[in-house]
DNA sequence: TAAAATGAGTTAAACGTTTAAATGAAAAGG
DNA sequence: CCTTTTCATTTAAACGTTTAACTCATTTTA
């Protein structure tokens, strides 16, 4: 592998022009120029990363700490947050975290003690505020999650989670559904906190008082949506139609499936309203109707957010709310 | 930050010996060990990535490049990847390069020539085997794609495509039905013919004339498959049963859907087989028929083989085929 | 008892960059 | 014509490690 003193020594320079062309922050004589970046042409040379970060203290990385990769929403973020980062000439380094706040910590604590990435995003994190190390020395942005209540230099974007389920208890009660439930998610989830609250908040403002609302909490999968919607339809007497809240797209399509087979009518009997609007929801039977998170407008704000941080080092923190839609389309 | 100056400074010793203390190589008196120790704890000192990166031309880094981290069977392979990696003191670089063998290429390259990485992990790359650059250096694991014909020293760990949808052929002869169908992938991605060739030299051995197979070639999505599915259903008359063998099981899911639209009845009718198995395959209606391929054993195997490689670098790459599975559920 | 071997630790060079300070030639100023 | 300024380039230090070579005291060997 060719350094940048090979380069300077078949250019017939010293190391510092070499490294003046490449930076490019120092004026070099036309003629130079054009002889080192030959040279560097010729030997294929690369300037050694290792090298640069030692000196700079820049590693030109950035940390994705998430729960689950697998979760294809999750996935899209990931993906907007790099088609913004790849025209930069910064890395991205990949956690996933299992849905385990313990591996969260982890992950987070060694990427700030070894100074092997620059920035760190987390998206939608389940550790407590009160965990989070306060020496952070770097930028961070959490996706997904509200603003912290305690004091920090974050940064924050995330979707208005209360104002969106409040719309979708509003969307339901119009829809004439007399008695409502909801299946969210893990009570370590902020966001699955957040949701019910709007959701019940909003419904009892329309006169629905809380204690009728049916509440399971439980995992975003096919199975525990499948197995909690079960369980509401062997409990409650349907004898008005149920309008069902289920926080995510994923166990609402569990949900749709306990439905259809305890023989009930979606919508007519049973509406069911879910949350991301995952790239499958429009195709299930009947095509569910949901709160769309925009995936690409996060990754691209993040993306461009961290960037910019990373740049100019004493930018200050920011907190962005994005605006999501509710998607209406059959299931309820 | 606290250096290994700061810390020998501290336990009043060189900073050799902290570096044999930290690396381990060499003995170190007990006392002298414990009081090195004890700095490091009190000033929480981390070692410098880039720093040892430079002096050890190491970066503890693996690349990891993927055709789409949105599509769930890439994202199991990459967190069964991560469970191994996570073990040692390495961490992925991931590079989602939108199915493109352009930015496949461009990714190599770059990870080839800076050296921020040591190994480098490609999932189920598109590029043409011509197109791979000749000198790499590092460790290369290239997954879920055969073996290059073209002399090369990467590794390679894959299902053997073609063994298995042989079996599938065999699998939709035996079940009786008379008339064949193959919505397979795009033509370049090396799979997708190896498993339309599997499906019909075996339907040939079966007494199935080729030219009677109807084949389409689309892209690996839920409307590709919904199309091709549509399209051959508007095309043949189908007198006699149709078996229909879709190459992913996202595309698989839109034939079924697309089947049900036209009003034909699943199995009896028009079988539908999928593959890859990926995590909803079981809960469509009804569930899917598919090959398994082994997300969690391929995973495993990837990071063993490379950690292995980076441990010693003069091992030989290998080649691993791993056993599949064909999951028989009630598509087809 | 002198010479050799061992053991624990230290010194200093090296990895490949960037960059502040130094150099020295040419241009401008008085 | 000598002094100052400007400009392009070079020298050398620094970033934080690892490690080969060295030191020096102690133990072993003959």
């Amino acid at each position: 592998m060719a350094t940048i003193k090979d380069v300077a020594k078949l250019a017939n320079t010293s190391i510092a022009t070499v490294s003046n062309v490449i930076t490019g922050k120092k004026f070099v004589n036309p003629d130079t120029k054009a002889k080192i970046l030959k040279s560097m042409e010729d030997l294929a040379y690369q300037p050694n990363f290792a090298a640069r970060a030692l000196k700079c203290n820049k590693n030109y990385s950035i940390a994705v700490i998430l729960p689950d990769i697998t979760n294809p929403f999750f996935g899209e973020i990931l993906k907007s947050i790099q088609s913004v980062v790849d025209k930069s000439n910064y890395q991205l380094m990949v956690v996933d975290t299992d849905q385990s706040p313990e591996k969260e910590l982890i992950a987070l604590n060694k990427f700030i003690s070894t100074n092997q990435v620059d920035g760190i995003i987390m998206i939608a994190p389940r550790l407590e505020e009160n965990r989070f190390p306060s020496n952070i020395k770097m930028p961070l942005i959490i996706v997904d999650r509200p603003q912290f209540k305690i004091k920090n230099n974050f940064s924050f974007v995330y979707t208005d989670n209360l104002r969106s389920s409040s719309m979708i208890a509003q969307y339901a009660f119009n829809s004439g559904y007399k008695t409502f439930a909801c299946i969210s998610g893990p009570v370590n989830v902020p966001n699955a906190n957040i949701r019910l609250e709007g959701y019940c908040d909003t419904l009892q403002n329309c006169g629905i008082s809380k204690k009728d609302i049916a509440v399971i909490r439980t995992e975003f999968t096919f199975e525990h949506g499948f197995e909690a919607m079960s369980q509401i339809l062997s409990t409650i007497n349907i004898n008005e139609r149920l309008a069902v809240f289920v926080t995510s797209d994923i166990a609402a399509w569990g949900a749709i499936e306990a439905v259809k087979k305890m023989g009930k009518a979606i919508k007519e009997q049973v509406g069911i309203v879910g949350y991301d609007d995952i790239f499958f929801s429009e195709f299930l039977q009947p095509p569910l109707t949901t709160f769309k998170t925009p995936t690409d407008k996060i990754g691209i704000m993040v993306g461009t957010m961290i960037l910019d941080q990373l740049e100019d080092p004493n930018k200050d923190s920011t907190v962005i709310v994005i605006e999501g839609k509710l998607k209406i389309r059959d299931s309820i």
